[in-house]
DNA sequence: TTGAAAGCGCTAACAT
DNA sequence: ATGTTAGCGCTTTCAA
């Protein structure tokens, strides 16, 4: 029940004091009487009150994750990343679920997160405002981004500029000249996100590669049904229809190919398409795409929240993660078409 | 910065007791007092400690979570269910990412949820113990089920084999004989987890039919992959191929239908697919399934839950879920093949 | 309506 | 190597 360490120091003859340190391994007890409170403690099933620890240590071995979707492939792998981290070093995770755009945002970070509940922050695909990371800060709370880049802090990402043009570059490799963009939803002209940084690579391998005048794009929702739909709305003019499509997630890849198939344009041979993630699907469905490891992502916010934790706050810097461009049979070299000879 | 309660009473002029009234609503405060209260709190920023809270009520609002899958669908949606009604009640979740198997389990149940830091404890798929369960119910934690009953506490579920017999009698409707079951893995001949309760009605149900003998079934890792491989393997040999087959969910539904194209076979003509979950990706692939709504299990297990932490303990009982039965073109009329005449 | 005082369960000096 | 003491920041009697 409420078994209190007072009760363990007085089950093994001991005081409080003692009882603490034999329980936590800090300071010096005896071999002897350490087995005793042991004992003792395990005898009446006492458990320590983290609360109580937290109250005076300053430390809760706990980590707060915001994160904007949970049922998302690429956002459920890094949460278990992170997890499986926290969980090997004594730590575990409070989440918050905070689509974008959500009127819950201010009360998630002005009065969830501002309290002394968490010896440190991950958030992940958020971007939090140079305000919002402030206050954190400012309240000796470490926090760490993982894919955007958030002013002031530590943020783990690919470079997705570089990831986009790697994945436009290799289907204008494969001869295609006639790619399609889609994307996610671009808010303005210079919209520094992931999805405005996505886009950007696209442009800069099309214009470089002299195709300026051929670039086209369009957004989906980052979901299979969203590339679906997408990919059923771009495709269905034969006189129009890209001969490759460069999505950028593979959750819209995949919806793309799949709207393809079902418009009865066979993949890889007349459409070639890339994405980007890794997807656990992405073998079963032969597509190319660029690696993120989103698992090992959240592993390394882990690593790197904790030493920023315990010992001197982690250097300001964005981390590159490695993306890999893994080839499948869903980009195939582009065909002459009779009429375009 | 560290700004505790009596600084904030302090610039208010009164004492601790009275800023804790007037911050927290209860007790009576003059309303001039009150609002002075708040002002100073506003001013220096001030948020309380749940910790040094928690540590006199007794009260942590904290839910804790345990969950084997979270980049499984079915998964993320009760999460995010479960997110969205803890966060409208100012609770926190806290997640515990437990993998069938995993050697973590005595660790999570022992010590991280034995500890005073959880108001509650949500079991999502997991099946605790008697024993576990009776360790946290002892502790005056209660805790609530979600798609496992568990005997001793509250589960919420849908009668897995009322849904399974529902799924192989529509099939069975539409004039099929040749019904394979793809399920999930099975552990003994009376598994009674949810994977065994599924093809337990597969069985009363054909059974039932008088087709006993011609009972098909096989198993599959619960994934889009899983399908697609055991679906690849069911549907290779044209001579023992099944005209509909019944998936154990709709992840595994959708590898089976995606097998089934690549091998050349027509969804729905030739093939008759149902599953059980209701996936959000259900509609774009003219899925029928069994609907199981998991963001409103998510919402209905913290409603329950709730109930059980402030009031009495709630009744001990299994609350069925509704399952709907939705009815998709990949399940059309069997056909009477030309071999069959 | 407000204040003083006690104490939730633990850890960390400081003594011994 | 162990015990004593003093809080961590808050809520809650109990008195005024």
């Amino acid at each position: 029940m409420g078994s209190a360490i007072a009760d363990v120091a007085a089950r093994a003859g001991v005081s409080k004091a003692t009882a603490s340190r034999a329980l936590s391994g800090k300071g010096y007890v005896a071999t002897a009487t350490r087995q005793r409170v042991v004992d003792a403690a395990k005898e009446i099933g006492f458990v320590a009150s983290p609360n109580a620890a937290s109250l005076v240590t300053g430390r809760t071995k706990n980590i707060g994750v915001v994160i904007p979707f949970i049922s998302h492939w690429f956002f459920g792998a890094i949460l278990e990343g992170i997890e499986e981290a926290l969980l090997g070093r004594g730590y575990d995770m409070t989440l918050y679920n905070l689509r974008p755009g959500s009127v819950d945002r201010d009360r998630v970070f002005d009065f969830f997160l501002a309290r002394k509940r968490f010896d440190g922050v991950i958030a992940i695909g958020v971007e939090p405002t140079a305000e919002e990371a402030g206050r954190l800060l400012r309240l000796g709370i470490p926090m760490i981004s993982i894919g955007a880049p958030v002013a002031g802090i530590r943020s783990l990402t690919i470079d997705d500029v570089r990831a986009a043009r790697l994945a436009t570059e290799h289907l204008l490799g494969l001869g295609h000249r006639n790619i399609m963009h889609i994307g996610g939803v671009i808010t303005g002209d210079d919209d520094q996100t992931v999805n405005g940084q996505r886009l950007t690579g696209y442009r800069q391998a099309m214009v470089a590669a002299g195709l300026g005048g051929e670039m086209r794009a369009a957004q989906a929702v980052m979901s299979v049904p969203g590339g679906y739909d997408a990919g059923t709305h771009a495709l269905s003019d034969p006189t129009l229809r890209p001969t490759a499509v460069f999505a950028a997630c593979d959750e819209v890849a995949i919806g793309v190919m799949i709207a393809a198939r079902r418009i009865g344009i066979r993949v890889p041979d007349d459409l070639s398409v890339i994405g980007i993630d890794g997807h656990d699907y992405a073998e079963m469905f032969s597509l190319t795409t660029i690696e993120q490891k989103p698992r090992l992502q959240g592993q390394s916010a882990v690593t790197d929240l904790l030493e920023a934790v315990s010992g001197e706050p982690a250097a300001v810097e964005v981390v590159e993660m490695p993306a890999r461009l893994v080839v499948r049979a869903s980009t195939a070299p582009a065909r002459i078409r009779a009429d375009a000879v």
